[in-house]
RNA sequence: GUCCCCGUCGUCUAGGGGUCUAGGACACCGGGUUUUCAUCCCGGCAACAGGGGUUCAAAUCCCCUCGGGGAUGCCA
């Protein structure tokens, strides 16, 4: 068996190709099959190179690998669309030849056209086969005026299309309603998708394809061109799509699609890929996270969902979180690191082994890995500037007792063993308050925030000469001159 | 408009004639642990789109309706 992704480079990789590719890399991996890569580069327009490259960093960045592409070589290469133009040359030639195919001269304007008439009188919109049946006089008298042809593909009258769908089932086609004669080169001499796809996935020895199903009523023009070309069509499977909220495709107006931003806001390519295999696929497992090698175990290429299924960004937070917990401080402290950076840290002079317990105490908090941003700052800032919500609460009556018994504290005592806990017992002996009104306004003087790690882990990290000095501030803040 | 696909809790799904007073997960709500929180544990809420058949028996099979989506490009 030999599965493929196909993408064509002409922006960031959308999260809904990123399940295309993930379906077929976990399928070939379960089938032992090849996983081919392939560029399809031929709306001139909107690909480039540069995107090329991202696409392959953003796909390797994910896991995936591929036994042949563009990058890697193979037997059947090239493996880019645009260096592939004399092949397709060839079979044009035969297809115009056996009178499969032929020139159209139609401009885009008159095509237009024809469409809005159709429209408005609520035809289908169907090529009328103008071009079909020209003699070489009209030919060339079109020619004449400077027109430059297309190739359409004749398609058969009245025949029945079948597609044995391995998700889908049997779906039945008739030729009279896909469409009609469809363009298989441009004017500009360069091939269009339906008409190359077909010859790249045979010549490539492409045995399925797993596909999106709005690509589904494409199969029935690509069966047609196999068929006059002589191929026997891939075996098809049709996955429900990915939906936003509002159930209709998922796109940018939704949120972040583009995996390269999922990348950015930390999410882990192992989450990523769980997730993905989550959503339209049913495993036979009440499992919900599970490696690699679990997933390929579990799959079948018929347990692939029909339906369409809407994205769940609350879920994908939950498994990354997942995998964020779960890994050693060691590993997910590399991972960290650059967020740290990013929120303005200086971590190259911060001490390694202290940072991995910082993490320890904070990785359960974060679904991403970015969270740590907004995490971090209570250990590494000299005195946090307590937020809105804590401010408030500092501002309570029983706050003002334990900010002035806190304050009491550290001028009575000059040094400790357990500070943290001498602190509490201090306090709330002092000040007549226990449980939520002592804890929340200690943890609002010490971290300037009202949510966090658990206090007894995070002091002793923050270190006792911080903590004094942050009561310190509070208390200035808050207390002095009352 | 036309063609095609899809329809089980809010969401992802299990189930494929009786074992279904429909199972799991996320979310949500409640409780517990942590003398505090975004972790963790326990519990709860919540669905077979509707209508007709077939059958002793239908979420499951058939038909219709409705709803949603996709395609209808000299995009892929």
């Amino acid at each position: 068996m030999r599965f493929r992704f196909a993408p064509s480079p002409t922006g960031y990789i959308h999260i809904g190709n990123v399940k295309t590719a993930v379906s077929n890399y976990v399928l070939a991996k379960k089938y032992n099959a090849e996983f081919v890569f392939r560029i399809e580069d031929t709306d001139k327009e909107r690909s480039t190179g540069e995107y090329e490259r991202m696409l392959i960093e953003d796909l390797k960045w994910l896991g995936l690998q591929w036994d042949e592409g563009p990058d890697v070589g193979g037997a059947y290469g090239p493996y880019r669309q645009s260096e592939r133009f004399d092949i397709y040359k060839k079979y044009t030639d035969i297809l115009l030849e056996k009178r499969h195919a032929y020139h159209c001269y139609c401009t885009q304007e008159e095509l237009d056209e024809m469409r809005k008439q159709a429209s408005a009188e609520n035809r289908p919109i169907v090529y009328s086969g103008k071009c079909r049946n020209l003699s070489d006089d009209e030919k060339r008298k079109l020619e004449a005026e400077g027109r430059k042809p297309s190739v359409r593909f004749a398609i058969e009258k009245n025949a029945t299309i079948e597609i044995n769908d391995l998700i889908k089932g049997k779906v039945v086609f008739n030729s009279e309603n896909i469409g009609g004669d469809f363009i298989i080169v441009r004017s500009d001499g360069v091939p269009v998708y339906n008409y190359i796809v077909v010859i790249d996935d045979a010549l490539m020895k492409i045995t399925n394809v797993v596909r999106g199903e709005d690509h589904l009523s494409n199969t029935p023009k690509q069966m047609l061109v196999a068929k006059a070309l002589g191929f026997e069509p891939p075996q098809y499977a049709h996955q429900g799509l990915m939906l936003g909220p509002d159930k209709s495709k998922l796109s940018k107006r939704h949120g972040i699609t583009s995996l390269r931003s999922y990348r950015e806001l930390g999410y882990l390519p192992e989450a990523l890929l769980n997730y993905l295999v989550l959503i339209g696929w049913s495993i036979d497992t009440d499992k919900e996270i599970f490696s690699l090698d679990e997933i390929t175990g579990e799959l079948k290429i018929e347990n692939m969902s029909s339906s369409p299924a809407i994205f769940d960004f609350q879920k994908l937070k939950w498994v990354n979180g997942q995998y964020i917990r779960s890994y050693p401080a060691e590993k997910i402290t590399d991972l960290f690191l650059p967020y740290i950076n990013e929120a303005g840290y200086k971590t190259e002079e911060l001490d390694r082994a202290w940072l991995e317990s910082l993490i320890t105490v904070l990785q359960a908090k974060c679904e991403l890995l970015s969270d740590i941003k907004n995490l971090i700052g209570i250990f590494l800032e000299d005195v946090p500037e307590p937020d809105e919500e804590t401010i408030d609460l500092l501002r309570t009556d029983d706050s003002a007792k334990v900010i002035t018994e806190a304050k009491n504290f550290i001028t009575e005592t000059d040094s400790c063993e357990n500070f943290y806990s001498d602190l509490v017992n201090y306090v709330k002996e002092k000040a007549g308050v226990k449980g939520k009104n002592l804890f929340m306004p200690i943890r609002g003087i010490i971290t300037g925030c009202l949510k966090g790690p658990e206090l007894d882990a995070a002091v002793p990290l923050i270190g006792i000469e911080k903590c004094r000095k942050r009561i310190q501030y509070m208390y200035d803040k808050f207390q002095a001159g009352k």
